[in-house]
DNA sequence: GATATATTCCCCCTCTGCGGGTGATTTGCA
DNA sequence: TGCAAATCACCCGCAGAGGGGGAATATATC
């Protein structure tokens, strides 16, 4: 019986029992169809194109080329599939490395398995399903230190440093005279204990001033 | 009866019937508690300390000074309160900057009550709850470019210079001549068709090369 | 093994920007 | 009525940025 209107999932994982586990939760849930297992990306490099999953879960630690660094491979030979990583590790780094290439979703490995089948349809929807810790570290990202030694001009001018711009362009985009920013720049120089742009930018970025 | 081990939960929100509908249910959950309810910032900066809340239900579109402009200042007199963001707006510019302002969460007006009193619940877990379509808008967010025409040494040195170091700090920290990386800059410029660092900075973010 | 592409390095040129010192005025909030 | 924030001023020396051209190695990819 072909089953066009279910949705394909292929798995990218080197466990054996879980990735048969996945296999079999996914398989006998009505409305999903594994269409392929593959205990490493090289495996899976060989079929998956032709096995056309909509979404593929992706472990991030793989034997040979990681799941991180398989990421942008898939998407380039699947642009139109969406990837979930499903892993153990919760490291901001990996973390964000894997949304750069194009995950859209990270969900841990505790995950119960009627969220991992809840988590593919939120994709299939539009959805970017992460697990409470991830999606907390996620939101921390954007947060802002509220204790900032630096005064709201400061902070404005130092936004405008970091993008590149010369001191003579940020005065005239804020109609204040080239001095006024020269006096604000050495003003942050001191509040942050540095003497160039660059360590200036690393400090209030560490800090999240800006 | 005291009820110390229930979730002290406060709301902001200008539509009374909303306001009230939100008090019932989450009222009349086990194990949660509504402290306070208030039409405005206004209105909850007068009682909203002495009311103690655990989690703040709070809306956006506000008479007077606006949900985004009241985060802060709610973070400032309650800093250890977690606030729930809960809109109809789904502006990437709100979204940003209320999870900037320290959100700990962002849910749509449609979500259903259920997933409402789920939500406070995980973020006194630590999680950080979002509706499916602010999860993908969040997690795009951190999406590079796969489609780049920079290079990746170009792309490397040029978030480098992002960062605000000096050519010469950059050949340094790459172990490679002052020269290759002014080499690389002039292909950079051209191929993004600028004459500046700050317009290339703003040219590859706009593009999320970097 | 041939052909691109990426990466590396070299020379020339002008001129603007950067970092630091010191001090003064006006504005706004408590 | 203060104090912090924001504004502007003039001094100095040095390094850095941007743009012109050319050319030698890797490193893939076919």
């Amino acid at each position: 019986m072909k089953r066009d209107l279910d949705i394909h999932v292929a798995i990218i994982e080197d466990d054996e029992t879980i990735r048969e586990g996945y296999a079999f939760l996914i398989g006998n849930t009505e409305g999903y169809k594994v269409v392929g297992t593959y205990p490493s990306y090289e495996d899976a490099a060989k079929r998956i194109v032709k096995d056309n999953p909509d979404v593929i879960l992706l472990d991030v630690e793989l034997p040979g080329i990681s799941g991180i660094d398989a990421l942008p491979k898939l998407k380039k030979i699947l642009p139109d599939t969406h990837i979930l990583i499903l892993t153990v590790y919760e490291q901001e780094m990996l973390i964000f490395r894997a949304l750069g290439s194009g995950a859209a979703g990270y969900l841990t490995k505790n995950t119960p398995a009627d969220k991992i089948v809840a988590a593919i349809h939120e994709v299939m929807e539009g959805g970017g399903p992460m697990s409470a810790h991830i999606a907390r570290m996620v939101i921390s990202s954007f947060k802002r230190n509220e204790s900032t030694p630096l005064t709201r001009r400061e902070t404005e001018i130092l936004e405008q440093i970091a993008t590149g711009k010369s001191r003579k362009r940020i005065a005239e985009e804020l109609f204040i005279d080239l001095e006024t920013v020269k006096s604000h720049i050495k003003n942050i120089y001191h509040k942050l204990n540095v003497h160039s742009k660059a360590d200036a930018i690393k400090a209030a970025k560490d800090n999240k001033f800006i």
